[in-house]
DNA sequence: GTGAAAGCGCTAACAT
DNA sequence: ATGTTAGCGCTTTCAC
C-alpha cells in the first residue's frame, strides 16, 4: 500500500496524501477527514526511507555505548550497574518523544566506523555516545560529520581544546570530583588516614575525576597521596577483586578504601573476605554510583550517588531538541552526585 | 557524496559502483580496486534509505520490550534481572552478525503499534518481543504481517491454536517447568511440606509454567495443593514484599517459599527481615533466573538459573538468519534450566 | 486548495 | 564487462 493507493481511494492525489500526512495547513478539514479515513482503514504507513530521501528526517537517535576496555565480547555491557539505568532511560525518554533508539555496541577501534556509518547512511537523525573517552580522535571524526551529537562523561574543556565545541555537541557529566571529595572527607571525618583509592579507567572523565578529587581531598587534609596505595581496577569487578588480593597478599592493611565505582567495591567484598578482613569492623569501604546492588549487601554500602537516569532523560531530550532545530550552541551541563552513608564505614581503630 | 560521484571519479557509471558495492561477481578485480579507492578515500557510505527503496534490506532488527504490565514508565524495564542481560547479548550477537538494533519499549496497548508500524514503514527486517503475552491478539495481527519474527517466553501450543504458527515465526523457551520441579522437589527433600509459592504473571507463559509445576510437583509427592499459600507478586519487588507482608501479617508461616523469580524473593526478604524472620533458619526460599544479585545476597540465594544469555544469543541468530533466506519453517526451542543451591535453605523444622 | 512533475540515491533488468 | 534506464515511495516546488 502506497500513498499513490490512498490517494486513488480518496479521490486525491498524492500531493494531497502527503500534505495531510505532514500536516499542512492548507488542507481543509474535510479532504482531511476523508484522507485520514482511508488511511486508517488501510492501516497506511508511509514508507519512512522513501520520506528520508525526500528529506524528512529518520525519527531516529542513535545510542553507542562505547566499551573498548573490555578484551572481549564480555556480554556484561548492559548488566554493567552504570550502563544498564542508562539505556533504560534513554530509550524510554526518546520513546515518549516519538523517537527510535538504534542501539550498537562499540568493542573495538574499528567499530567506531559503525557510528559514523549510522550518520552516513542516513540511518539516524542524532546519536548519544556513552563510554570512555580514550578515541577522543575518533569522536573527532564523529563530531566532524556536523550531525547532532550528545556524548556522557567527556571533558567539557578537553573537547573545547581539540575544537570539537562546535554548536552541534553536547556534554553531559556527573560532578564526581564534588563527590569523590565529599566521601573521602567522610572517611577522614572517621579518623582514617590510611587510605587506599581503587582506581577507575583512567581515560574516562569520571575515572580521572574521582582519582583527582581522591589526591586532592588528601592533600588538603594534610594526609600525604601515597602512591602505594593506589589499585587499579579498571572499573571491573575482576579485575579490582585480584589487583586488592595481591595488594593485601603483600602486607598493606589500610583502615579504608574508597572505590571508583560499585563494581569495584563488589571486587574488594570478594578479596576482604578472602583475607577475613569484616567490613565495617576492620575495614571501610565506599563505593561509587550507588547501584540497585549496594543498598542489598550486607553490611549495605556507603556509596556516591550518580544521577543517571537523569542524565540519561537529559540526554534523550537533549538529542531530540538538537535533531528537531539544529541551531542550537554548544552546551555542558553537569548533575550534583551525593553522598549515601549506609554501614559500611566506621571510625578508624585506634592508632590509625 | 552520491554514488554518482564516485562513479564519475573512477571514471565508470554508477551501476558498476553499485556492483562493487553488492560484491557482484562480475566485476574485475582492477575495475573494483579503482572503484574501492575512490570510495574509501572519500569515505563514502551508500545511503541506506536508497537501497531499501530499490529492494534492499535494512540490516536492522527490531527488539521490542514489552512491559504493559507496569502501570508506569517505571523506568526500571532495562534494569530488570531478565531483561537487561537480554537485551545485553543480543545487540551483541546482532552487531556481531552486521545488524543494527532497532528497540523500542511497549507499556501499553497503544505501543503494539509501534511494533508494526517499524515493520510496515520498513526500518527493520525482522523482530524479536520480550515480554508477557497478554496481548496475543496484538502479536498475531503483527505476525500477520508476514515478516520475520522471534518471539520469546510464548506458548507454542497457544500460538498454534490462534494459527500463528506460520513459518515466519519462531519461538525461543526456557524450561521453566522442569526447573520449577526440582526447585519445588528441592525443598519437599528437606522435608517441607508447607511451602509457599510467590507467583509471578500468569499471561506469561514462564509465569504459568512455574505455576503450574509447584501445583503439580506437590501433589505428585502427596502433598495437597492449597491455594491460600499463593501469592501474587507480580513478578516484582515491591508488589512481592507487600503481598508478603500481608501475609504474614495473616500469622501465616510456612516453613519455605519459592518464589517465580529473584526479583520477588527481594519482596520476600525485605518482608521476612520486617517479621524476624531469619533465612535460612526461620524460613527457607528459592528463587527464580538466578540473577546476579542472587550470589551476592546473605545468606546467597538458591535459584534456578536460566541460560537467558544463550536464549538471546539464538535469538539474534534466528532471526538474522530468518532475515537473510525468508523461507524457513516454524520453529521453538526451548533451553534447558538448573537449580542452584545455595544457602537460603534449610532442612524443615520438626513438625512442619 | 489541489495536481503535475521533478528529484531524493540507489538497484537491477535490459541492452550492448 | 559495463552503461542506460526505469523504477522504489515519498516530498515539494511550481502552476493553476
Amino acid at each position: 500500500m502506497r500513498s499513490e493507493d490512498i490517494a486513488k481511494l480518496a479521490g486525491v492525489s498524492r500531493s494531497t496524501v502527503s500534505r495531510v500526512i505532514n500536516q499542512y495547513p492548507n488542507v481543509p478539514e474535510e479532504t482531511r477527514r476523508k484522507v485520514m479515513k482511508v488511511i486508517e482503514e488501510h492501516h497506511y504507513e508511509p514508507n519512512t526511507n522513501a520520506r528520508v530521501l525526500a528529506g524528512k528526517g529518520t525519527d531516529t537517535i542513535g545510542l553507542f555505548v562505547i566499551s573498548t576496555a573490555e578484551q572481549t565480547r564480555s556480554n556484561r555491557i548492559y548488566q554493567n550497574s552504570y550502563f544498564a539505568p542508562f539505556v533504560d532511560a534513554l530509550v524510554d525518554t526518546a520513546n515518549a518523544l516519538g523517537y527510535y533508539v538504534l542501539i550498537h555496541t562499540v568493542y573495538s577501534e574499528e567499530d567506531f566506523q559503525k557510528i559514523r556509518q549510522a550518520f552516513s547512511q542516513k540511518r539516524i537523525d542524532g546519536g548519544v555516545i556513552v563510554g570512555t573517552q580514550k578515541n577522543l580522535e575518533e569522536i573527532r571524526s564523529i563530531a566532524q560529520l556536523g550531525e547532532p551529537l550528545v556524548l556522557i562523561d567527556y571533558d567539557p574543556a578537553e573537547l573545547a581544546l581539540h575544537h570539537m565545541d562546535s554548536n552541534t555537541v553536547s556534554v553531559i557529566n556527573s560532578k564526581d570530583y564534588a563527590g569523590s571529595c565529599e566521601a573521602v572527607r567522610h572517611l577522614i571525618g572517621l579518623g582514617h588516614r590510611d587510605i587506599a583509592f581503587i582506581s577507575g579507567r583512567l581515560n574516562t572523565h569520571s575515572g580521572r575525576e574521582r582519582f583527582r578529587a581522591y589526591e586532592n581531598t588528601l592533600k588538603e587534609h594534610g594526609i600525604p597521596y601515597r602512591e602505594e596505595l593506589v589499585i587499579d581496577g579498571d572499573f571491573r569487578r575482576k579485575p579490582s577483586y585480584e589487583a586488592i588480593s595481591a595488594f593485601l597478599a603483600s602486607g598493606a592493611r589500610p583502615s579504608a578504601f574508597f572505590a571508583a565505582n560499585d563494581e569495584m567495591a563488589l571486587g574488594a567484598l570478594d578479596a576482604f573476605r578472602e583475607f577475613g578482613l569484616r567490613v565495617p569492623e576492620d575495614v571501610s569501604l565506599i563505593g561509587f554510583d550507588d547501584s540497585q546492588i549496594a543498598s542489598r549487601l550486607t553490611p549495605a554500602l556507603t556509596s556516591v550517588r550518580v544521577p543517571i537516569a537523569d542524565m540519561s532523560r537529559t540526554a534523550a531530550e537533549t538529542i531530540v531538541t538538537m535533531c528537531r532545530k539544529p541551531n542550537s550552541a554548544f552546551s555542558a551541563v553537569s548533575f550534583p552526585t551525593e553522598l549515601v552513608v549506609r554501614e559500611s564505614c566506621s571510625d578508624a581503630p585506634n592508632g590509625r
